[in-house]
DNA sequence: ACCCAGGCGTCAG
DNA sequence: CTGACGCCTGGG
């Protein structure tokens, strides 16, 4: 059985402007971008163990019309589950109105408004995958990052076929704990059948390098350690110093799952560029340590630190005030 | 064409 | 605090 559900998105289901196109594309460390086919935005999502592959309008996000979603699935399609679902990966129970007054009472933060209309929050799917994401974006570049995601989900994920061709499943802990580290450990698992430069299905060929024992560390305490349901219902402070016991997660790290796989929108995740931000703009160009930014992001910002984090990213990127700071 | 320095966040020393 | 980690980028 095969079953393709539409529906739409109206322009008064959500507070203030959406750009799908920017949200999906300014490289936020959360999910890889979704394919582009055929005026469409495409992924698979997951849902209740079930697969789901959502399409979602790319053009027109700007203006009056509403979005088309289409559903394909192999199971019957819930459209006000998957709905909620699509409403929280974009960000859209979030009032933009409300965070640009924010934006606009602080006349360093007023600029990045018309550089990122329609800006939102791109959340992970899942708080595991996010994990696994965050751990290994650290130390990488965005385009290196989503190659290893892709390749993870190809070699350990679960296949699906859909009208408009295969996708995969990001792997679960117990997967990911199945996958050999490195080709070392893949040619002695095969008991020397393969030649060892065959030895390609590991982490570290993923292009995930030293990350790859973080990764299967990170796994290990999520099946055994960690319950991600409790971690949910934790305070911001109390899930940043469980996430920090976890290998390859620092501070960085921490608040990008914290924002981005549970939705703490006071977290205000620090690496170098919005460290040059910040000190530029509210510190007239001094240099003070990361731990600091971070703190004086949250006592400052609030409720709207991720945003904030957001917007000045991609403000300092498009304003060409990324090439003056470096 | 080539090489090698520089950048990224976390960890270990 | 500093250097190492792995890989890609970009300048020479």
């Amino acid at each position: 059985m095969r079953m393709i559900k539409q529906f739409q998105i109206y322009r008064d289901e959500y507070q203030g402007p959406l750009n799908l196109d920017l949200t999906i594309n300014s490289g936020q460390t959360s999910q890889p971008s979704w394919k582009e086919n055929e005026g469409y935005f495409q992924e698979l999502i997951m849902f209740d163990n079930q697969p789901y592959l959502v399409n979602i309008t790319s053009s027109s996000s700007e203006n009056e019309d509403p979005m088309d979603v289409k559903i394909e699935s192999p199971v019957n399609v819930d459209i006000g589950a998957l709905k909620n679902k699509i409403f929280d990966i974009f960000g859209l129970n979030d009032d933009l109105n409300i965070l640009y007054k924010f934006l606009e009472s602080d006349p360093k933060l007023f600029p990045t408004i018309k550089f990122c209309h329609g800006l939102r929050l791109f959340k992970a799917q899942d708080p595991f995958e996010c994990i696994i994401s965050s751990i290994s974006s650290a130390n990488n570049s965005i385009i290196r990052w989503s190659r290893s995601i892709r390749q993870m989900e190809k070699k350990w994920g679960d296949e699906y076929h859909f009208l408009s061709g295969k996708y995969y499943s990001f792997p679960s802990p117990q997967r990911i704990l199945m996958a050999p580290e490195h080709e070392i450990e893949e040619f002695e698992l095969c008991g020397g059948e393969k030649d060892l430069e065959k030895c390609i299905d590991n982490l570290k060929a993923c292009g995930l390098g030293y990350r790859g024992k973080y990764i299967k560390q990170a796994a290990q305490l999520v099946q055994d350690d960690i319950d991600l349901n409790e971690l949910e219902k934790m305070d911001y402070d109390e899930a940043f110093q469980i996430l920090l016991q976890i290998p390859g997660v620092g501070p960085k790290v921490a608040d990008c799952i914290l924002l981005y796989g549970f939705g703490k929108g006071e977290a205000f995740p620090v690496d170098v560029w919005i460290k040059r931000i910040i000190c530029h703009l509210y510190f007239s160009g001094k240099d003070i340590p990361v731990p600091k930014i971070r703190l004086f992001g949250m006592e400052e910002f609030g409720e709207y630190a991720g945003y904030v984090q957001l917007y000045l990213f991609h403000y300092a990127r498009k304003s060409g005030l990324m090439k003056t700071l470096k």
